[in-house]
DNA sequence: CTTGATCTTCCAGTAACTGGAAGCTTTATG
DNA sequence: CATAAAGCTTCCAGTTACTGGAAGATCAAG
C-alpha cells in the first residue's frame, strides 16, 4: 500500500512515514516505480509508535520498545524498565512545571494590572524583591 | 567588561549571552579590538533574562518582558497579561502530562516486569486492550 | 494525450542553545 | 623580547522530531 494508505491507516501524517523511513524506523519495501509499499505489519509498527509517541516516549526509546515488541522472547522487566525511566522523567518535569505555575501563579496575583507602570512579576525578574 | 565577566555576574554561560547578541536581545558595545564590551545595565537585563527563562518564558516573551521592563510609561496590565497567557500555557501543558503520568502509571503497575514475555505496556501500545 | 493527484528526493526552518574549529589579541612568564 | 597560554572573535554543525515547500517523476482518469 502507498504512504498515504499507511498514514491513513496509521493515524500519522505521511511525511512522518517518510521521516521514520529515512531513521530507519519503518522501513517499508520499495516498488519497481520507487513508490514505498507498506504491508500491514509495517502500519502496525506505524500505530504502535503513534500511540508510544503520544505516551511521551522519545523516538530513540520507541525504537527500543519497537524491537521489544517484536522479540517474542523479550522479557517484560525490560519493557517495565524502559516505561518507569520515561516515567520518572515526566514525574520530574511535572514538579518543575508545578514550581513554575505556582510561582507565576503567586506573581500574577500580586500584579495588579492596570495602568500604572509599578509590577511585582518585573521586579522579580529583575531580582529586586 | 568582557563577555566572561559578563557570564559570571548574570550567571548565564558567555554561549549563551554571545548567542543573545546574535538575535539582538542583549547587545553590549564593541572595543576597538572588536571584544564585547558589557556594562552594568547590561548585565542587569542578562540577569532578567535568566530569571525569565528559568520561568518558562520564550525568548520572544522575554523580548517583550524586557522592553516593558525599560518602558518606564507600561502599564503593569501589558505584564500581567503576558504571565497569564504563560500561565495558561502551563497550566495545559501539566495537565497533558498528568494524564500521561496516569496512563503511564496505570500501565507500569499492571506489568509483572519478569522474565516473560507478556506485557501489558505492549499490548497497550499495540492497541491490542 | 493531457491534466491533476501522488509519489519521489532534497533543502530549509523550527527553539534555544551548545560544542568545536580556525584564527586574532591580550596577558603572563622566562 | 619571544613565546605560550588564555580569552576573544566568527562561523558551522548538531540537538528533537518533525513540517513545509520546491522540482521532478509517475500514475489514473477522461
Amino acid at each position: 500500500m502507498n504512504v498515504r494508505d499507511a498514514a491513513v491507516r496509521s493515524g500519522l501524517p505521511a511525511k512522518t512515514l517518510r521521516y521514520y523511513d529515512d531513521i530507519g524506523l519503518v522501513v517499508p519495501e520499495r516498488r519497481g516505480n520507487g513508490y514505498r509499499d507498506y504491508d500491514s505489519s509495517a502500519v502496525q509498527k506505524l500505530a504502535f509508535l503513534k500511540r508510544a509517541r503520544q505516551l511521551g516516549f522519545s523516538i530513540d526509546d520507541c525504537r527500543q520498545l519497537l524491537s521489544l515488541y517484536e522479540d517474542k522472547d523479550r522479557a517484560s522487566a525490560d519493557v517495565k524498565a524502559l516505561a518507569e525511566t520515561h516515567l520518572a522523567e515526566i514525574d520530574k518535569r511535572l514538579e518543575e512545571l508545578e514550581h513554575l505555575r505556582d510561582t507565576l501563579k503567586h506573581l500574577i496575583h500580586a500584579c495588579r494590572g492596570d495602568e500604572r507602570p509599578d509590577c511585582p512579576i518585573l521586579a522579580d525578574l529583575s531580582g529586586s524583591e
